[in-house]
RNA sequence: GGAGAGUUACCGAAGUGGUCGUAACGGGGCUGACUCGAAAUCAGUUUGCCGGGCUUUCUCGGCACAAGAGUUCGAAUCUCUUACUCUCCGCCA
């Protein structure tokens, strides 16, 4: 959600945004917009006169009655009477401009950083940087699934039985590999100076409508039957949730925030779920980063994330890149986004395992997420990125870490978190 | 889940239809005085959003007393709905 304020004074700027962003259809709601805005301004300041009129003569109606003066009293309420109509109007008006102005400036994509790459869709986002060899090892490696069944891990028909296609039981040695990675991801986060959470995980629709599109939550969200409650999609609706109508005192900024929660989807829509194994699921689970600052250091912060991800999977052997979002790939609400894919050898391509956005002052602004400032308040800028979220990730864990005997190489940072093992079989 | 009490500024809290919203009173913060310095004391100051004028700190107005709706010329105050907090009871890992 963009300033109205700076859409007014750079229209060609707004205009030219979405055409970056090959979303044309949307270019005749900034005129649109424009006339509205001057409309609710129009009415607004004619709406906030009579109401100082009336503030005025009501006191004066008190001061007739404590004097006993009541002809003159009523002579006043028929004043004020006389301008109910109006006033009554000129308030409809003021709220239906008002929402129909939000809702236009909530589909008016967010200015893209001048270094995102223009492109139509996502097969023109572009690699930034590769980290570590492309792994090819010297046998075949089976699909996820089946080196997960071999070393007894998995058991995909039971959860259909009961929970339908989506699900998945982890056991033994791979749920407990599941949670080692989980809980490395926590203490490497915290390593790295945030602050650990566990938030709810079921959020009010009031919150729910705050964090995402209308088309996204009936694409994402599952609704608890008969409360106000849904299941979160991912730890940032709950951690950005909380800062909700909030003013941050400059002193407490950065607010670097490292957050658990399993993360529940729908998958409702483009992809759906087809493909069999745990990489497109309706429930898994996730170590994500949340960062509250201040304008000046949100591209900081955003090359910090992204590179807290890389460091993650390096460490455990896993080659990734970094993929940077083109303008059309670009959510509305993003500045700059990126992937993070980590290598697959047996398909020998990188897949997603992780996304880091910086949104500028936008979800801010929609959210009402302030700073107390020494020259006033402003607004906050926002960032998020995963850290890992497993069982996804488990597919290039255990491609990448795979023995021809079908054992599984523990890499160091993570034997701690598995009983010490070197190996699991 | 049942019964009762509550939600006002940074914190505590007064206000129960008008001259009571920067909002009594107390505390905290900030500024200044006293002091070699500190404490104590004294004085001043301290909400946010929106719109207009002026555009460097300026100024006028509107809105906000948990959230939303209603009654009224006028609502923190009366009515309804929702959320949350506390106390007691019930249930529970």
């Amino acid at each position: 959600m963009i300033d109205i304020k700076f859409l007014r004074n750079n229209p060609d700027i707004v205009k030219q945004n979405i055409k970056n962003k090959f979303q044309d259809e949307k270019l005749p709601l900034v005129d649109e917009v424009i006339e509205l805005d001057k409309e609710y301004r129009d009415s607004k300041t004619r709406a906030e006169y009579l109401r100082s009129q009336r503030n005025k003569i009501s006191k004066q109606i008190g001061a007739f009655m404590a004097q006993g003066k009541k002809d003159e009293a009523e002579a006043a309420k028929a004043e004020v009477g006389a301008m109910a109509k109006e006033l009554e109007e000129l308030s409809a008006k003021e709220v239906d401009l008002e929402a129909k102005i939000r809702k236009i400036m909530l589909v008016i994509p967010n200015i893209i950083d001048p270094s995102v790459p223009i492109g139509k869709d996502d097969s023109e986002n572009v690699e930034i940087e590769k980290f570590g060899e492309q792994y090819i090892p010297p046998f075949e490696v089976p699909y996820h699934v089946d080196i997960m069944e071999k070393l007894n891990g998995i058991d995909l028909d039971a959860a259909r039985k009961t929970s339908g296609n989506g699900f998945y039981y982890l056991k033994g040695n791979i749920a407990r590999l599941h949670s080692a990675i989980l809980s490395y991801a926590r203490d490497f986060m915290i390593d790295r100076g945030f602050t650990y959470f566990i938030p709810p995980f079921m959020i009010r629709s009031s919150v729910v409508e705050g964090v995402m599109s209308f088309s996204e939550m009936e694409n994402m969200m599952y609704k608890i039957e008969g409360e106000d409650l849904y299941l979160i999609g991912t730890s940032e609706h709950s951690m950005i949730g909380r800062f909700i109508d909030t003013i941050i005192d400059e002193k407490d900024l950065p607010q670097t925030l490292t957050s658990y929660s399993p993360c529940f989807r729908k998958e409702v829509g483009a992809h759906g779920i087809e493909e069999r194994g745990v990489y497109r699921i309706h429930q898994f689970e996730k170590q994500e980063m949340i960062v509250v600052c201040k304008p000046e250091d949100s591209m900081d912060w955003y090359n910090k994330l992204w590179q807290n991800s890389v460091d993650f999977f390096r460490s455990m052997d896993i080659p990734v890149r970094t993929l940077e979002c083109c303008s059309g790939d670009l959510a509305d609400l993003k500045v700059k986004s990126c992937d993070v894919e980590a290598w697959s050898p047996r398909q020998q391509k990188y897949f997603e395992v992780g996304s880091c956005s910086n949104l500028g002052d936008a979800q801010a602004r929609r959210l009402g997420i302030r700073i107390r400032g020494e020259n006033g308040n402003y607004l906050a800028h926002t960032l998020n990125n995963t850290v890992v979220a497993p069982p996804r990730m488990l597919i290039a864990f255990l491609e990448n870490n795979l023995n021809e005997d079908g054992s599984i190489r523990i890499p160091k940072a993570l034997r701690p978190y598995m009983g010490g093992n070197e190996v699991i079989r």
